[in-house]
This record gives C-alpha cells, structure tokens and sequence, in this order.
DNA sequence: TTCGTTGCAAACATTTTGCAGTTTC
DNA sequence: GAAACTGCAAAATGTTTGCAACGAA
C-alpha cells in the first residue's frame, strides 16, 4: 500500500461519510463541502473514494439509478434499496453474518474481504403514498 | 404491465442468460448474439434486460469494473466477485434466506421484491497464482 | 393496419484521468 | 526539494434514447 500524506480534504470526505446515514452519492458528498471548501472538487470525491474502499473504510452498497451509494459505517449491517424513491435504508443485521465470510472462505477455498447484503423493494413512506394516490382517483 | 409481442431476438437473449453461470455483462451477450444475428444491436439486449428485470425474470447481480453483471437462475442463492479477475461464481445459499424477505418486510413495513447477497474477495484461482509468482520473485 | 420491436448512431451521465499548480513532510 | 494531493476540464465508458424501418398479431 502506498505512502499517504495527510489531507484536510480528504478527512472531511470522510467525515462527512460518517456523519450521514444517507449512503451518500460522490454528487452529494461534493455539493456538501463545496461550502467549506469553495475551490472543491468532484475529482477530489472519486479519488478518495476510491482510496477509502481500497483501505476498507468505505464501502458500495449499491448503484441506484445509475449512481454508486457510499457507506462510511462498516459496523455490521445490511441495506434496503427502495426502487421508488431512491433511498438507501439501514437494516439491522440478524445474526453475526460477519462469520459468513469465513464459512463462504473455507468452502470456496477463497478470501472474503467482506459482504454486502441488499434488499431491494418499496419502503414504508413510498406505499403508503401509493395507497393515498390510489385511494384518491377512487 | 404492458403488452408485449413475441420476439425473437428477446428470447434468445433470454435463453443465453439461462445457459450460462458466468453472469454475463450486456457486450457479453451482444458478442454472443451476434453471431447468430449478424444485425444484432446492443441496444435490444438493454431494452430486453430492462424489461426481464421488471418481470423478475433477470437480476443484477453486481456492477464489476464499471459493468452490470446479470443473472437469468433466479433460485436462490448468493455470489462471489473476485476483485482481481473480476469473475462472479455462485455460492450456495445457506437457510431458506427467501424468508429474510418477509422479515425485514414485517420489521420494517416495507415491501421487499427480492434480496442480493455477495461476497467480495480474491478467488481461489487468483490466490493461487498470487502465491506462485510471488514465489519466483525470491 | 396497428403497435410493439429493432438497428443504428447520437446523446447522456457518471466516473476517470492528465497536467500544472499546491501542499505535505 | 521530492512526492503526494488537488482543481480543472477533457476524455473515457457504459447505458439510454429518438427515429425510421421492420415484424407480429
């Protein structure tokens, strides 16, 4: 692994993933510190993105409508993708699926780095705002 | 749902997605079609896939180096991306992991279509010829 | 005849990259 | 001072789309 420098930038692109529980886009984490930062830049996001997956401080979760979601909290845990509105929910993880990693490692003769589990589908809110829409043109 | 005619084309890419456990990318099954059908156009085989993915009848199984990886088995089970070759294999579900779905459904009042696990790593293969060229460097 | 499907190529959107200037050590 | 980091904008890439021709019902 090569040498780092430190990097104002690059810690508040961090930061800023770990204060959100939004699984950010790169979009959204630029349009987020353009504010501090006035000379900020897109490139900065993806190139440190990229260096935080490689370390294992970020993780994909998942590409919705073309964009790559982010996850800057590794602990433990699984997704809900919502195919309506787009957003990107937390989901308690049964067990401790962190095993599972060892148990796939050993039958496959492979090394597992990590997992990602996402459920994919209509959340709670969007439903609901289906059901009031239906209701309506009754 | 709309209505749909019968086509040829469609279901020959339909038929690849179901003969095969490589997960192919679009250009994958473009390149394969072609053959068949020298004016075949790769824009069909993204017209298709959006529309069996609605239909539940692909899935997506992970976005590798930038391309979407599909899947036509919809039985139930997990897959491994090697991070080096960039190879998806299957890995045998463990549990009935199809009632996951309820769960998080009830827990979180949601509606779940379906659910995508993967594990990420270095396959089998890969570690192996690791190992072996590190071996001639000393 | 109607309308779904396709080929083709242009358009699109996100992500990557090259380079010159800046910052870190 | 050397090497890492960044801004900027251009390039690259995978995917989508408009339109005219084609095929199914």
């Amino acid at each position: 692994m090569r040498k780092l420098n430190f990097s104002k930038k690059r810690d508040a692109v961090l930061a800023v993933l770990r204060s959100t529980n939004t699984h950010p886009t790169a979009e959204w984490i630029y349009q987020r510190l353009k504010v501090d930062y006035p000379d900020f830049s897109l490139g900065t996001v993806y190139r440190n993105l990229a260096l935080f997956k490689e370390q294992g401080l970020v993780v994909s979760v998942a590409n919705v409508n073309g964009q790559e979601r982010y996850d800057g909290i590794t602990s433990c845990h699984a997704h809900f993708v919502c195919k309506k509105c787009g957003s990107v929910f937390d989901v308690d993880c049964m067990g401790d699926s962190r095993s599972f990693d060892d148990q796939i490692a050993r039958l496959y003769n492979c090394e597992v780095d990590h997992h990602n589990l996402c459920f994919y589908g209509t959340c709670e809110r969007c439903r609901t705002e289906l059901f009031e829409s239906k209701a309506q043109n009754v």
